[in-house]
RNA sequence: GGGGCCGUAGCUCAAUUGGGAGAGCGCCGGCUUUGCAAGCCGGAGGUUAGGGGUUCGAAACCCCUCGGCUCCA
């Protein structure tokens, strides 16, 4: 009986002979090569291996399998230049993570070669095709006797083929159910609805050990409907989805007894055994470990390859999480500092022939990596610690079983790894509750939201227009205002809602109109969707907004007048204002784009964009934060860009065209072929369906309002364009001005000038705590420069970020905390200033007004000018002199407030003072109250009028207390 | 996108939970010593990330902003 599935295998090899050196028969490129080559003579068309993370893919996070990239091919969604496809993708998948290593056919990341079919040929080239390949000499020359195959059970077809074509024997062909031969799997019972088929899977039988799974085809030929019965309908075009697994099969070709010792695996290995210090061996932890480690390594030098840098969400979350965990195998194999950087070099060799642009990026690559795991040994770190104080407590409290909420709560907040933390407790011989650790991450994944599935081929109230009118041209390039006839109308936004004929609702804020065609942009590239109105005879529709739903147009808005029917004749016409403030944001994102490259790296590459009227976002790949001079020029290099008034052109041209002219092509973007694309002057040349301007001078103004990270590797800025930017350049010349009016000072000066008020306020405020005096040096007002030399707008920027930053402050912020700073400190000028008036305050002054209630040396007394901390000091020089002393001192600041201070000495104390009792009825005598400890005490109360009053009771309690207690 | 944690001297961290901002290391000066993390004495160094609020009183409690860490999807 062949094995039917991988997770069956695992450890089949643990029982096979130690390690030998294996016998090549086929290398890995080899069979890559031999495999596309084959399929091309049977007229398929070679495709390259599509990215790794296909961010135009909402629906997957990493390409899962070779059809990935095919999807609209499938679904008959593009126009297909090829019905025939052959390919060889590099894939990565998290569901098996945990047993990469442990078993002899997990990856995270790994190549799938696939021969695909769009409605051309079916089931019997297909099957015909794959027994070819892999048994006729000229190419893999595989004994017959060593394959098996399966079939759907109810698949009389491909059973048929296999039986009378191949002639295999009925023994050598087994029938299996929905759940093994069927795609997606058991998908008739339960589905999802959507496209679907029987599969037939090709095994091969090695020498010893299990068989393997080393082709899947899939005959895509129903549309599910609904549960059964009946519920599988023939597709009208029926396609061919064929995957090969490229490591496992070359396993097998090789001999081997696992994907790891493969002609281009096993040196990443066997660099990681030295790496790490160890000797690899199959069958061991450090193995396992040496394994996972190639893998892991693999997967993210891909990742960080394409700019997916590890970081806190969605794919670069994963591609962290990797990292991670096989730096942690580098850990437990007692490595202290990053090493697996040190790996990349061996992975791009091996993986070169084949994805040759990795030796662009190997370097950055590599320093990636290194900085990703350096902070993961910093977190390890400090995870030791948090662990520590665990065992501690546990040791207080017996116990032996680290509870696994807690190991949980570690991992989630400080991101301790509950290996390192079950380690450590096995050397603590303590135990580790794993059951109570599962659960308590389950209750957190719940917790933290879960995923929307995305069904492929959902049905919604457009989709019916969708196959009537398949797209909607848009005229938005040529012009803003066309003629156009109403195809559809939905009210609503749910998938629930409907087309209806008509409308003359004029409460619906949400009404959905799909024309013939339109000139409103549809939101998508980040470009913002165009707003404005569409007019019929009888009506008027508000456009607030437009997006795209597939290849429509699709205008979002309200009925203002009339009723809006289908097929009425209408003028669309675009709010040009904002148009325009959308082109002169786009136009400057291009140029911003441009800037960074050149300022800052090739590498800082866009990862997200927003383009609104006059703003815009701009995410980039960035390690670090773009300092004030970086930004400066970068503003000041597309400011220059704006005045030379470069023309924009666009122009649409073949792909392969607009890749040799040099155009800027983004890792995951996927291009329509032929592509759009928009060059300003001889600069910038990007591929790019958004709306531009004309020449870049229309651009007017360009001004950078923040530069803010937002996620680790990833920097964001936000700028102006046209007006706005204008206006903000006089909101900072503006606020540098009346900052710089506040103080006084030169507007170039403003920043030495501001952090030297920085400063005085903080000599100020020690000199007012510390019992001085102003000195005469001080007395005087600032100097006042009133030189009115205007910095240059780029100055006053320059300025302004710096006392924003000095004062903890956003720039138009500053002239306000300004004046609040030069108040604080003209009001500690003043304060001292009375000081000085009042006459110095002494331990001895307050000494020599003291009465003696028995031994004890009892002061109550005024402080005025003082503040709570000198009044301490004050205490404390008393309380050192008289070794039975009481002290209560007490200062009014302002008109509404009192500050009190109570000392008993320590001799007093033993005595049964205690100097919390004491203040507390002297504050409600203030109405405000108070406490403290034995020794000291605070309290304050909002009634200085009622002070002698309350100094009267704070006699009277002090006597009470000494006599009561003595 | 959602959850959790943190931000105190140059560094590592305390602060009896709302009552006087500290220790160790490092730094500077002096003395004593020439042995490997030397000893002793003295000193500097703080807007407790920033802002607002509650309170007689906030490092601590509440809100906002900034920065960092971390998990889940």
């Amino acid at each position: 009986m062949p094995c039917r599935s991988c997770r069956d295998c695992g450890i089949f090899w643990v029982f096979s002979p130690i390690l030998t050196p294996y016998q090549l028969r086929m290398k890995t490129d080899e069979l890559r090569e031999k495999y596309l080559a084959f399929f091309e003579t049977k007229g398929h068309t070679r495709v390259a291996s599509d990215v790794l993370v296909p961010t135009w893919d909402p629906s997957v996070l990493f390409t899962p399998a070779g059809m990935n990239q095919f999807k609209d091919h499938f679904l008959g969604k593009v126009k297909l230049d090829y019905t025939r496809a052959t390919s060889c993708q590099k894939c990565l998948r998290t569901g098996d993570i945990d047993n990469v290593g442990r078993t002899a056919y997990h990856h995270t990341f790994f190549e799938m070669l696939g021969n695909f079919s769009f409605g051309d040929y079916f089931k019997r080239d297909a099957i015909n095709w794959a027994w070819e390949f892999l048994t006729d000499k000229k190419w893999l020359g595989i004994n017959p006797d060593r394959l098996t195959v399966t079939v759907y059970l109810d698949d009389e077809e491909a059973g048929e083929i296999w039986a009378k074509d191949i002639g295999l024997a009925k023994a050598k062909i087994e029938r299996l159910d929905e759940g093994e031969n069927f795609w997606p799997a058991s998908a008739p019972s339960q589905g999802p609805d959507g496209v679907c088929g029987p599969c037939s899977e090709i095994y091969f039988h090695p020498d010893e050990g299990k068989s393997v799974e080393i082709w899947n085809l899939v005959f895509t030929q129903f549309n599910r409907v609904g549960d059964p019965p009946e519920n599988l309908r023939p597709l009208p075009s029926k396609n061919i989805d064929t995957g090969m697994g490229l490591e496992r099969t070359v396993a097998t070709l090789q001999g081997v007894p696992t994907n790891y010792h493969i002609d281009n695996l096993m040196p990443i290995v066997q660099a990681a055994a030295e790496v790490c210090g160890v000797k690899y061996t199959l069958d061991s932890d450090a193995g396992r470990r040496c394994r996972r480690i190639t893998d892991h390594v693999r997967a993210c030098t891909f990742a960080v390859h394409e700019n997916v840098y590890p970081g806190a969400n969605k794919e670069k979350y994963v591609v962290k999480r990797l990292l991670r965990r096989a730096v942690l195998d580098g850990h437990q194999l007692g490595l202290r500092d990053p090493f697996l950087f040190k790996l990349v070099p061996f992975v791009v060799e091996a993986m070169r022939s084949a994805y040759p642009e990795l030796t662009e990026t190997t370097e950055r690559v590599a320093s990636v990596i290194q900085q990703e795991e350096a902070n993961f040994f910093g977190t390890i770190d400090a995870g030791l610690n948090r662990i520590d104080r665990v065992f501690e407590d546990m040791r207080k409290e017996n116990r032996v079983k680290v509870e696994g909420g807690v190991a949980a709560e570690l991992y989630q907040t400080f991101g301790v790894p509950p290996e390192l933390f079950e380690a450590l407790a096995a050397e603590h011989n303590l135990t580790f509750d794993w059951e109570g650790y599962t659960r308590a991450m389950e209750l957190h994944g719940e917790a933290s939201g879960k995923v929307q599935h995305t069904v492929m081929g959902a049905k919604g109230p457009l989709d019916s227009l969708k196959h009537a009118l398949h797209s909607t041209p848009f005229l938005g390039y040529e012009t803003t205002e066309a003629a156009a006839v109403v195809k559809g109308i939905v009210v609503g936004e749910s998938p629930d809602d409907h087309l209806c004929d008509q409308l003359d609702d004029l409460s619906h804020k949400a009404v959905r109109v799909v024309l013939d065609q339109s000139p409103f942009y549809g939101e998508s590239g980040g470009q913002v969707g165009d707003s404005g109105k569409i007019i019929g005879k009888d009506f008027e529709f508000q456009v607030s907004d437009s997006h795209k739903d597939g290849q429509l147009i699709v205008h979002l808005g309200q009925l203002t007048k009339g009723v809006i029917r289908e097929g009425d004749a209408v003028q669309a016409i675009v709010d040009t204002d904002r148009r325009q403030g959308i082109r002169r944001a786009h136009s400057a994102t291009h140029i911003l784009h441009h800037a960074l490259q050149k300022h800052l790296g090739t590498h800082a590459q866009q990862q997200g964009s927003k383009v609104d009227c006059d703003w815009l976002r701009f995410d980039f790949t960035n390690l670090s934060p773009v300092t004030a001079e970086q930004i400066s020029a970068i503003t000041q290099d597309v400011n220059k860009h704006v005045d030379e008034a470069k023309p924009v052109k666009w122009e649409t041209l073949p792909l392969a065209e607009a890749r040799k002219q040099g155009a800027m092509m983004l890792f995951g973007e996927k291009y329509p072929d032929p592509v759009r694309m928009v060059s300003m002057g001889s600069f910038s040349k990007e591929l790019c369906g958004g709306t531009h301007l004309d020449n870049t001078a229309e651009v007017e103004a360009f001004e950078v309002l923040s530069e803010e990270g937002v996620s680790a590797g990833t920097r964001r800025i936000v700028a102006l364009t046209g007006p706005q930017a204008t206006q903000y350049s006089d909101q900072v010349c503006t606020a540098v001005r009346s900052a710089s009016e506040t103080i006084g000072c030169a507007q170039l000066a403003l920043a030495s000038n501001v952090s030297d008020l920085l400063e005085k306020q903080r000599d100020l405020k020690k000199l007012l705590t510390s019992g001085g005096v102003l000195p005469n040096s001080d007395a005087g007002e600032m100097a006042t420069n009133l030189s009115s030399e205007e910095p240059k707008p780029s100055q006053a920027k320059e300025i302004l970020t710096q006392v924003a930053k000095m004062l903890s402050v956003s720039p138009l912020a500053v002239p306000e905390r300004v004046v609040a700073l030069n108040e604080e400190v003209l009001a500690l000028r003043d304060r001292l200033a009375q000081r000085a008036a009042a006459g110095p305050l002494s331990a001895d002054a307050l000494l020599a007004e003291a009465t003696k209630v028995g031994d004890v040396q009892v002061v109550v007394a005024e402080a005025p000018t003082a503040d709570a901390n000198l009044m301490r000091q004050l205490i404390d020089q008393i309380r050192q002199k008289v070794s039975l002393s009481a002290v209560l001192l007490a200062a009014t600041e302002g008109d509404d407030k009192v500050t009190l201070v109570a000392g008993i000495s320590k001799d007093l104390q033993a005595l049964g003072g205690h100097a919390g009792n004491w203040i507390k009825p002297v504050a409600q005598a203030l109405g405000g109250g108070g406490g403290g400890r034995p020794d000291l005490a605070q309290a304050g109360g909002k009634e200085p009028e009622r002070l002698s009053e309350a100094l009267e009771v704070a006699r009277h309690t002090i006597a009470n207390m000494i006599e009561g207690k003595s």
